[in-house]
RNA sequence: CGGGGUAUAGCUCAGUCUGGUAGAGCGUUGCGUUUGGGACGCAAAAGUCGGGGGUUCGAAUCCCUCUGCCCCGACCA
């Protein structure tokens, strides 16, 4: 590098660095091929992110300015809620996990560590346990609560498999919040603040997104929502009904009992042959009947060896709610195939609820249990039930329901009908409850003078996944389409040929003083690329709106104007384009 | 943690089956010509072929082993 060129990186200060040939910009034409969604291809090619290693990515200066104005709009929406910011420790010390027993609970995904004294700790996943040993040191008295602290910090979960870049890494950047509370009711009073807080927050930062119920899963608790981003790639499926505003995580939504009852026996019960018919499509098609006149049949692991769950043909076993019968150990596993043959003498395919052994509780969904007549597995290789009914032929333990729900199924609300569509968990707000405060001795002093233990809540948005699922939403062939609140700058200005043209150079840099001066956020392209190469860089990284200057522009006294989206440019005046950038 | 795949230049990949001088495109550097949708010419730099061991006169190539990474199954912001 000269001197010269050294020296003219070097600025004077309180002037902002937004001329690209002093920025680092690294966009690529290709890309590994194992980048597979979107979001992930574009954030490399954009130069967003490198990866370090599996899980773990470098943001680079242009990623780190979309992620920074994500994370502002949540530090300032959280700020105007009232909640106060604060900053943990990432290391946090075992002892503190061993207090709420989840050092050994968590599982895999915690990232022990050890110092060079050999005392553990781990790399945190969450922080529950360290905010709650603050409150317990800080909050004495009632008069101290409620109050909501929160942090946006750099989490590790030691993920199975991290896949899609950030979508899914295992080092990422959480904003979690925690609220301290006397009671229950004072609890829901700021939970509905969060609920409002966030639907503030993904609406500033113009995404389309929705609320859903959610599973409260292991934790337990009373009331959760999740915040999705709506996006045909999302990895949930979720639930909400055009007739009202009943939305939900497909875990959750409740699939409603029919209204019929269950039709008398006409068929006579018997054993046909089905050599190698083993999904339910093949044994319907086989034997021709619809999928809706079979049942399905699952062996999970239960408290006490395996149990049968049933769903009819067309429908899919929900895992979750599963997982809450009494049978089961709070969350489900299906058993192995060795299982299966150990318990019934038979390989999956040709299970079914009549003749399983009686050991084997079978337990049916609601939906299943009104069928007549109908097909099931044999419980023998190459073989299947035809005029199978409850009662008369298949043991039948409990009614429950097992089901995911499907489209067209009535709202669990009485309003409507279920829709499904794919979305991207970016936000959670849960009401905790008492478990962690009760754990760790988090008392406060009440007004008569008892010590009460706190009631919590806690709420996560994933600041760095807001990035790609915001990707994952707006994007075509070109590149990424920011919403104004994300994007690196609002505005480029584009010069054609500025090395050659002093009067193009002379233009451009003062259009992006003004639009500086006017306080907007403009980046000056003055690379000295070929058009082509600038239009399409400024494309892929998403700059919502482009104004060129060139000879030819200069010539006509006029600018030209493209929106990211717009398929033309047109030409407009100076003062048409500070109106368009309000 | 099971099953499958992969590792060669900064990036994307050939070359491996059939052992015999290390390749291409993109990118980078220099010079020149170019400047409205990823320009062109000439020149150049750049690789302990993931690590270790073995077979062989000779290994990117065959064998063993370790490791990283990716994909299909479990949790979650």
């Amino acid at each position: 590098m000269t001197a010269g060129r050294y020296n003219a990186r070097l600025q004077p200060a309180g002037i902002t660095r937004m001329r690209l040939s002093q920025f680092h910009l690294a966009t690529v034409k290709e890309v590994p091929a194992d980048a597979e969604i979107a979001s992930h291809r574009l954030m490399l090619r954009a130069g967003m992110i490198r990866k370090l290693a599996s899980g773990l990515y470098t943001w680079s200066p242009l990623g780190l300015r979309v992620l920074r104005k994500v994370e502002n709009i949540v530090r300032e929406e959280m700020n105007r809620a009232g909640a106060i910011e604060m900053l943990m420790p990432s290391i946090q010390p075992r002892e503190l996990w061993d207090e709420t027993g989840r050092w050994e609970k968590f599982g895999g995904q915690l990232l022990k560590i050890k110092d060079r004294k050999q005392q553990e700790f781990c790399y945190g996943p969450t922080h529950e346990e360290v905010i709650t040993d603050f409150a317990r040191n800080e909050l004495k008295s009632y008069k101290q609560l409620p109050v909501n602290f929160y942090q946006i910090q750099t989490k590790f979960r030691d993920e199975i498999r991290p896949r899609f870049g950030v979508m899914r890494a295992r080092e990422f950047l959480m904003k979690d919040a925690y609220s301290f509370h006397l009671t229950q009711e004072s609890l829901a009073e700021t939970y509905q603040v969060m609920y409002q807080t966030y639907t503030r927050i993904f609406t500033r930062l113009g995404l389309s997104f929705r609320a859903v119920q959610a599973d409260t899963g292991a934790i337990g608790g009373n009331a959760s929502h999740e915040f999705q981003v709506l996006a045909d790639s999302g990895e949930d499926a979720i639930v909400f009904s055009d007739g009202s505003d009943y939305a939900a995580n497909i875990e959750k939504a409740e699939a409603l009992a029919p209204t019929m009852e269950r039709p008398a026996a006409t068929a006579v019960f018997s054993k046909v042959d089905t050599p190698s018919q083993k999904t339910i499509e093949d044994v319907a098609g086989f034997l021709g009947v619809s999928p809706q006149q079979c049942v399905k049949t699952l062996l999970v692991r239960g408290n006490g060896g395996l149990v049968a769950l049933c769903v009819r043909g067309d429908h899919e076993i929900n895992l979750v709610k599963a997982g809450k019968l009494d049978e089961l150990p709070g969350e489900s596993a299906l058993a192995s195939e060795d299982e299966i043959l150990a318990a019934t003498g038979t390989r999956p395919g040709f299970i079914g609820p009549a003749g399983l052994p009686p050991s084997i509780p079978v337990i049916v969904d609601r939906d299943a249990a009104v069928l007549a007549d109908f097909v099931c597995g044999g419980n023998a290789d190459g073989s299947h039930y035809i005029g199978t009914n409850w009662g008369r032929d298949a043991r039948l333990t409990r009614i429950a329901d097992l089901r995911n729900v499907v489209e067209g199924d009535h709202s669990p609300d009485g309003h409507g009908i279920l829709h499904i569509a794919r979305g991207i968990e970016v936000g959670h707000v849960f009401q905790l409850g008492q478990q962690y405060a009760e754990a760790l001795k988090a008392t406060v002093v009440d007004d008569q003078g008892k010590a009460q233990v706190m009631t919590m809540g806690c709420y996560g948005i994933g600041v760095s996944r807001i990035v790609a699922a915001a990707i994952e939403q707006r994007h075509d062939a070109a590149g990424i389409i920011w919403p104004e609140a994300m994007a690196p700058w609002r505005i480029a200005v584009c010069m054609i040929n500025p090395r050659n043209a002093p009067e193009v150079s002379a233009a451009g840099e003062a259009l992006y003083q003004s639009l500086i001066e006017g306080g907007i956020e403009a980046v000056l392209d003055d690379r000295g690329l070929r058009p082509g190469g600038m239009f399409a860089d400024m494309e892929l990284i998403g700059i919502p709106h482009r104004v060129v200057v060139s000879e030819r522009g200069l010539a006509a006294g006029t600018l030209e104007y493209r929106a990211r989206q717009d398929a033309e440019s047109r030409a407009i005046s100076h003062d048409e384009l500070l109106g368009l950038l309000g």
